[in-house]
DNA sequence: TGGCAACCGGGGCGAGCGTTCCGTATAGTA
DNA sequence: TACTATACGGAACGCTCGCCCCGGTTGCCA
C-alpha cells in the first residue's frame, strides 16, 4: 500500500493543527461538528483535512484512540495505588469527570455515532481489561459488590456520563453519590 | 386563529393513521426518523403530514405529551399504593422500562432533539410534581436518602435509560440494582 | 536558483431531510 | 347529480454535510 515517505514540513504542520483543533472541537461540541468547521478553525481548506484523514471517521479514530489510551494509562497508574477502594473509585470518578469535559469521548464510549469496538478492537479490549483489573481487586477486598462484571461497570460509567451531559456538571454530587454507594456491597443486615 | 371547524372524514382518518404510525416509529427508532418515512408507512403523502402538524416538532409534541401524560397517570396510580417504598421504586422501574421500550420518549426526556420544558412547561411541571410527591413520601418513610431532590431522581432515570439504550435491556439487572440500592439511605454504621 | 513533485484551498457534487406548492381527487351538500 | 370547499399526493426547493477535484502554490533538492 502506502510506502510512508516522510511528510513535507507544511503538510506535517497542517496535519498537527487539524488534530489539535479537532481535539478541542470534538471535546466541546461532540462528534457531530462538520468537517468544514474544523478546517475553518484550523485555518485550512476542507481538502487538506481529507488528504490527511480519508474519512471523517478516520479523524474520530485518531482522536478517540488517543483519549482511550489516556484512560487506560490512568487506570494502570491507579492499579499501583495501595488501597483497592481508592484505586477503583478514583478511576470511576475520573471517568465520569472525563465524560463531562469531553463530549466526543463520551459519545464514542456510548457508541453514538462511532463504534470503537469495530474501529479498534484492541483499544476497546485494553480498556475493558483495565477496568477488569481494578474491579477484581476491589471485589477481592470487599469494597465493590461481587455480582458485577467489567461490562456492568462500563455501562454504569456510560450512564453517569449521560447524567453529566443531561444536567450540568455542577450540583451532580448527590446523584453520583447514589451510584457510588450502590456499588458498595450490601452491608450485613443488622443482627 | 383557526376556528376549529370539524375535519372531513378522510382527513380525520389520515390524521389518526399518521399519529398511530408515528407512535410506533418514534418508539422503535427514535426521533430522528424522517417525516417522509412516517408518511410512507402511513400510506400518505408528506404534504398530508404537514397539513395536520405544521412542523416535525409539532408531531413530536403531540406524541411525547401523550406519553408523558401516561407516565404522570402511572405515578398518580402508584401514589395510592400503601407502601411508600413500593410506590417509589415501582415508578422508578416503570420509568426505566419505558425508556427501554420507547426510544423517542427517552430522547425527549433527556432533551435530545426536542425540548419538553420549552414546548410544554405544563406537562414538564406535572411530571416533576408527580416525582416529587412519590419522593417526599418515600423520604418521610425513610426508604430513600433524604438529600435527593426530584431533579436528582429525574437525572438518575435519564441515566438509567441511557444505560438501557447502551446495553440491551437484557442482563441489565445488576446494573439497575446498583442504582436502586444507592437510592436507599445509608444504613446506620455498625454500633 | 530553477524545476518538479507534493501539497494547498475552496468551489462543486450528490445525498438526505424539512418544508412548501399546486394540480388533482373527493367528501359533503343542495 | 352537480357543485364547491376541502384535502390529497408527491414533485420540487433550499439547506446542510460528507467527500472529491483541479488550478495554483510552495517546500525541497540538485
Amino acid at each position: 500500500m502506502s510506502g510512508d515517505r516522510p511528510l513535507r514540513a507544511d503538510a506535517r504542520r497542517n496535519r498537527e493543527r487539524v488534530l489539535a483543533v479537532a481535539y478541542e472541537v470534538f471535546a466541546a461540541e461532540g462528534l457531530s461538528v462538520p468537517v468544514d468547521e474544523i478546517a475553518r478553525r484550523a485555518g485550512v481548506g476542507a481538502g487538506t483535512v481529507y488528504r490527511h484523514f480519508p474519512t471523517k471517521e478516520a479523524l474520530y479514530e485518531a482522536i478517540v484512540l488517543d483519549r482511550v489510551d489516556r484512560l487506560v494509562g490512568r487506570a494502570r497508574d491507579l492499579a499501583a495505588v495501595a488501597d483497592p477502594a481508592e484505586a477503583f473509585y478514583g478511576f470511576f470518578t475520573f471517568m465520569t469527570d472525563e465524560g463531562a469535559t469531553d463530549k466526543g469521548l463520551a459519545e464514542a464510549l456510548a457508541g453514538a455515532g462511532f463504534d470503537i469496538e469495530t474501529a479498534a478492537p484492541g483499544a476497546e479490549r485494553a480498556f475493558m481489561d483495565a477496568i477488569a483489573t481494578l474491579l477484581a481487586r476491589a471485589q477481592a477486598a470487599g469494597v465493590v459488590r461481587a455480582d458485577l462484571t467489567a461490562a456492568d461497570v462500563k455501562t454504569l460509567m456510560v450512564g453517569c456520563q449521560a447524567m453529566q451531559r443531561y444536567r450540568g456538571a455542577a450540583a451532580l454530587g448527590p446523584v453520583l453519590a447514589v451510584v457510588r454507594d450502590g456499588l458498595r456491597p450490601d452491608r450485613p443486615a443488622e443482627p
